[in-house]
DNA sequence: TTTTTTGTGTAACTTTTGATACTGATTGTC
DNA sequence: GACAATCAGTATCAAAAGTTACACAAAAAA
């Protein structure tokens, strides 16, 4: 495992910390779908990501989703520190949206090495102020925007985490990770199709250009 | 200055550190309607409500702002240290709300404490956490719920942190805290007006019940 | 192969929100 | 008092988004 956390995280960390972290913490594999967190949770280790990537989701009063961001390798989840710092429930759901690894670490240690690392703190604080932006993008997403913007952004960042011009998803999902209506959806992919943007497929889109 | 800290701090910090704010930081008065951080600032400083309330807002491309949330007495702004330890620019505007006072603390001192002092660094965390969660609760108005809610969760926020049945504000005023036009302020007044909810005035609002 | 399920396209309609324009009422200023 | 500035109410129209309903094609299951 030490081999992998280098990979991802030798610049960051000095070697002491490192092996610390190999000793005291666990490594977990998941699969595409897989729920890492859900709603209500009580979190007792706080998760770095190795590999793969995660998408993070709040969720409505009555089911309905909304897309947060996504978490890629060397990103950890700064609301499950809240959870873990605050011991509170988790406030958002953990999907995975491709297989990867993380690397579960203990909250008392995370709370040790905050006085004891400095490489360490200046890693959690980077932690929060990058998820504080990603709420900030978010929030300008939702207030700013209408929904074929919206859309098209969803699209590229899809693109990006998941290094490929296809996107392997139906309209109905899209509809849950923006949190709006299957048929809103369609019609603003077609609108983005006429203009030459993308080609819709069954169950996919190709991004042009 | 040690005994306006002690008011509002006194609990959370060690005597040790009250002191040392009190050595090396300045206090700062402001007025209503003061803006106390711009888009695109650099922080030099990190600053500590002891009285009054403070807004932080988020620009649009154009102009526009929006409210994302207040801020009270005890309370610091997360954004701010994410500005100080990333040495960023300020992603949101401060506007004082009421008139009040700040302690302002060198970002140096800040990040020895952090090393240093237990409460200075859960102060520090619990300060993040809370944002974010504000920050959620934001997302949620934009992403869940319509104008009229948002408008009537707005007007409940004011009166708490105001401490007031009575908002002094204009129409237009409320409509830059929500990102939308005058009009529809007026008119989704009008209709809490008919339900019976709160009683209009020029220039202010009365919550009934 | 036949049947069922799933995914998409589209039409028709409603609701919500935004934009413009004009009115009258209140307040402050000269 | 006369005037201008500010604030609020409302009507009308347009755009964006949500809802319902149905048709059709591709894929999966029987």
């Amino acid at each position: 495992m030490l081999t992998l956390l280098k990979e991802s995280y030798g610049f960051i960390f000095e070697e002491k910390l490192l092996e610390e972290i190999d000793q005291v913490s666990q490594l977990r594999t998941f699969e595409e779908g897989d729920i890492l967190i859900d709603f209500g949770d009580y979190i007792k280790s706080m998760p770095l990501l190795l590999s793969g990537v995660i998408k993070i989701l709040r969720e409505d009063f009555d089911g309905g989703e909304l897309l947060l961001y996504f978490l890629e390798k060397g990103d950890t989840c700064a609301m499950t520190m809240a959870c873990c710092l605050g011991e509170t429930k988790s406030e958002i759901r953990a999907v995975a949206e491709t297989r990867g690894e993380v690397v579960m670490i203990p909250v008392g240690k995370m709370e040790e090495w905050l006085g004891k690392y400095k490489s360490w703190r200046n890693y959690v604080f980077n932690s929060y102020n990058d998820r504080l932006k990603e709420m900030l993008t978010a929030i300008d997403n939702l207030a700013f925007m209408n929904m074929d913007e919206r859309l098209y952004n969803y699209l590229m960042d899809k693109a990006q985490v998941n290094k490929s011009n296809a996107i392997q998803n139906t309209h109905q999902e899209i509809a849950y990770d923006l949190h709006t209506s299957r048929v809103v959806i369609s019609r603003l992919l077609k609108a983005l199709e006429k203009k030459g943007k993308i080609k819709l497929h069954r169950a996919s889109i190709e991004l042009l250009k």
